[in-house]
DNA sequence: AAAATAAGTTGACGCGCGTAAAGTTTCTCA
DNA sequence: TGAGAAACTTTACGCGCGTCAACTTATTTT
């Protein structure tokens, strides 16, 4: 690798002793040149500083080789871990990820999807903000562009969809709290930020009607993303005005169960399974740091390699159909209960 | 806004009344245009739905406005909030952000320097991945494309950084446990993830014997970015066989602490203020969750907000300045104790 | 070894926009 | 009001690469 930067392919063909043209085919796809003249060319590559310019390698394209990824909120660690996972895969796949935040933001949101459009992604992994989302918007763009959503399921979209079942996995945790002890409340806030919020609040209702117990849901206030501090303070109040009616309390997600379980302490209330302790608190998401609470939070874990893989496999399906209608398939994870020792 | 998409500027110069040049102007500069031409162009653009094609405009540009965000783990609450702040300033700015991870991962780190230069962003706001980082690569890097670290020094690189006083940090804080209780052990992984980590200690160390204490350093072991559960499995052993020879433990970040926190739990030992209570512990960095621990964790905070807007003031100075060498520049904040219920 | 096929070369054109030069219109201010 | 300045239009070229057509060379097949 000598200093001196090629400018451009014409200049790299001359010192390479490649055609442009078959060069420019390498860049798009190394396998479709032969065995030989791949190693000539990247013989020359070692040699000397040269590298396609994107922008003029993308122009021309009807589609680039990036992927969108659009999540509604980077700083819960949930999101992130997911965008962790998703990235990789496309950059093992030979993609290259671009990650997008929402922030909670809709307008932002719409933003996003507008900028992505003009950047011509070949696929986007798209996780809806969800009860804010501009719909409409969200329709268009997955009409234009191959799509997946994942994580929060908006109704009537007619696009590909990777999630968890939030059914089997709600209705399992009620039936292992009520097994270990004494059925839960149901622990939420009181504006559903996403439609995944009410299949779990149904779920609840029905798995706890199943087993002849009455359900009970304490909502609480609060607007925006902070989980944990609508948790935090939610629970004071419930606490304080003994609005529970089960000492079990199954949470909406892991991050509003770290909140209570926060708000659990300072009330100096203990947490925990068996006589000894005032409550039980159980969440929903395996979020990252569920493993770390004191105590470890019980929960329904989401496997995040294979809903990745899945996602990605339906995407490149979808990139790949020249009917790219109609594809609205659903896949459905189970969750698998992860029982630590708040519950 | 019809339907039909305008194809190009030249077709959109014919629908608007306004010549190509023109729009290219404003499109590189809204404001660059007379207000009436301007009025003209947006009253068009609200009829037509076009966008310029974001390729074919940077491919002739020597830099876009593009600002690379480079952080060494997103997984990280800590990072994605600064991404946050971050990405929000930067679009307040004018610039599209772009959002990168390294998932601790040198390797990745290189290839995203890479592809970020040709794609000639404007500028790059950088957290090095640190000690794995390839220190030569990053040199190269922001000699030639404006770049200011944050988060983490590299020894000897001459670009701006922006980051926190670890010095003075450190040393309030031992100040702070030392009035209130016992003078605190020092609580860190072995190999040190970036430079902070060896000023934090050194600061330890000498705070510790400007007050007249030894210092006592316990350091556990364990490679990567899961800090909880290093802090937990070293915690779990370091308390079992009784490696803290005080009861205050001051931890490297919040992230460790976190995870000893859960290791104190789990050996049944309290954490707090007071007589009654076995350990105190304490953090650094405000980690997002530190608010919620159990106890709430006692800590020193970065003002995110106003490194954000330094770290961006200081990268447009370097865009905008021609001579773009030599601004060395270290801007160091310093933290704010943040006085929870763990110490 | 000849024929068929695959891969590479040469030459040329176009994409959508940046941008420069020269001429024309509009604005600003003495 | 009449200059001079500022903004705009017209025309034209170039950027770096995609891609097509026609031709040549290398590899595989029978």
């Amino acid at each position: 690798m000598d200093g001196n930067k090629v400018k451009n392919m014409e200049e790299f063909a001359m010192l390479s002793g490649i055609s442009r043209p078959t060069l420019s085919k390498y860049f798009h796809d190394s396998e479709s040149v032969r065995t030989s003249t791949r190693d000539r060319i990247e013989k020359a590559l070692a040699e000397h500083d040269y590298r396609p310019n994107i922008y003029a390698m993308n122009q021309n394209r009807r589609t680039t080789n990036n992927i969108g990824i659009v999540v509604p909120f980077l700083a819960d660690p949930f999101f992130a871990e997911i965008a962790r996972n998703l990235e990789q895969r496309c950059i093992a796949a030979g993609y290259s990820p671009i990650l997008f935040s929402a922030h909670g933001d809709a307008a932002l949101e719409v933003e996003i999807l507008d900028s992505l459009r003009s950047q011509k992604p070949a696929g986007v992994l798209l996780a809806p903000l969800g009860r804010a989302s501009d719909r409409g918007h969200i329709e268009k763009f997955t009409a234009e562009i191959p799509t997946v959503l994942f994580d929060s399921r908006l109704p009537d979209m007619g696009t590909a969809f990777v999630g968890m079942d939030n059914t089997q996995s709600m209705q399992m945790l009620v039936n292992y709290l009520c097994e270990t002890g004494s059925p839960p409340n149901f622990f939420e806030m009181r504006v559903a930020v996403n439609p995944n919020v009410n299949r779990r609040r149904a779920a609840y209702v029905s798995a706890m009607e199943a087993l002849g117990h009455m359900p009970e849901i304490v909502q609480v206030d609060g607007e925006g993303w902070e989980f944990e501090d609508i948790g935090l303070q939610g629970g004071l109040t419930a606490f304080a005005t003994g609005r529970f009616t089960s000492n079990t309390v199954l949470c909406s997600n892991d991050r509003l169960a770290i909140g209570l379980l926060s708000a659990a302490y300072r009330s100096h209330l203990t947490v925990g399974q068996g006589e000894h302790h005032d409550f039980r608190i159980a969440g929903h998401d395996d979020h990252p740091f569920s493993r770390f609470t004191c105590p470890a939070l019980t929960t329904v874990s989401q496997d995040y390699a294979s809903m990745s893989d899945k996602s990605l496999e339906i995407l490149f399906e979808v990139i790949n159909s020249e009917h790219r209608t109609e594809i609205g398939s659903d896949c459905l994870f189970d969750g698998i209960l992860i029982s630590r020792a708040s519950a």
